[in-house]
DNA sequence: AACATCTACAACCGCAATCGC
DNA sequence: AGCGATTGCGGTTGTAGATGT
């Protein structure tokens, strides 16, 4: 389902993400925000080119992202959207919150084109779609079955806070008002996050990057190399506990 | 059981758009 | 205005796992 890890000329890795990578990756940018994806990589310690960087967070870890099923509301919002403006995945991502321009592209591709053209052809090729319709459910069973096997292994790759919060592996009353507590940190850094960029952090991570003055990247006490980030305080940063992370992922 | 085929989806690639100088 | 650097988008590919024969 994945690709394999190789390198590329430049000896960078290509392919499969790794726990550890995505641990990192999650790591500096929870701290220190995507400065700049190109520069990312190295300061983060990831031997990945910046553009594989931000596809990964963007399709994978950044928070909120929802994994899995969509729901009949969700597929008819893309249906509708894309008879409407065709393969603008992006705009049609920004219609579903927690959705990335690539999974939809995805979902589109594997599920809904073929209910878009079963819809159309108003049932004259029921037979031949009767396959795909049960496929669909099939192909769901299973994405439900990867899902929980993923929870069983303590957590994939991802920092959601509803995946961390569903694991079983937390189950101490403390553990989980812990988490509560960074989470609601979390939120509210995020929404000043999102007062100073006057819009969305997420997707225009570099607006305030014309304000500010970086300083020479240093390393800081959790070994990454970093330029200081001005708009994350310090008690935001000191809130994640990163050695923890071993422990999550 | 073994092999072939199909499916879903993570990831890559190329190019257009945007930004900063 | 021009140019290089960087980001964002959409098309495409590679492959693990499921299913069929």
């Amino acid at each position: 389902m994945v690709r394999t890890p190789c390198h590329d000329e430049n000896g960078r890795k290509k392919g499969t993400w790794t726990p550890e990578e995505d641990r990192k990756l999650a790591a500096y940018i929870t701290k220190y925000g995507s400065w700049n994806w190109r520069q990312l990589p190295k300061y983060a310690g990831l031997a990945r080119c910046g553009k594989s960087c931000r596809l990964r967070w963007m399709n994978y870890l950044r928070p909120n992202i929802k994994r899995g099923n969509y729901t009949k509301e969700e597929d008819e919002i893309i249906l509708n959207l894309h008879a409407q403006l065709g393969n603008k995945w992006s705009t049609i991502a920004s219609h579903l919150p927690g959705r990335s321009d690539n999974e939809i592209k995805n979902h589109w591709h594997t599920t809904v084109k073929k209910r878009a053209k079963y819809n159309s052809s108003e049932g004259s090729k029921k037979c031949n779609n009767k396959k795909s319709e049960s496929d669909i459910t099939k192909r769901k069973s299973n994405v439900e079955k990867q899902n929980a096997s993923d929870d069983d292994n303590n957590n994939n790759n991802t920092m959601h806070e509803n995946i961390v919060l569903e694991n079983s592996e937390w189950s101490s009353s403390e553990e989980l008002s812990s988490i509560d507590y960074q989470q609601d940190i979390f939120q509210e850094e995020l929404a000043n996050l999102e007062d100073i960029t006057s819009g969305s952090f997420w997707t225009q991570p570099f607006e305030v990057d014309t304000k500010i003055n970086f300083v020479a990247p240093s390393i800081d006490y959790c070994g990454l190399i970093c330029p200081t980030s001005p708009f994350i305080s310090h008690e935001f940063l000191s809130s994640f506990d990163l050695d923890h992370y071993d422990y999550i992922w």
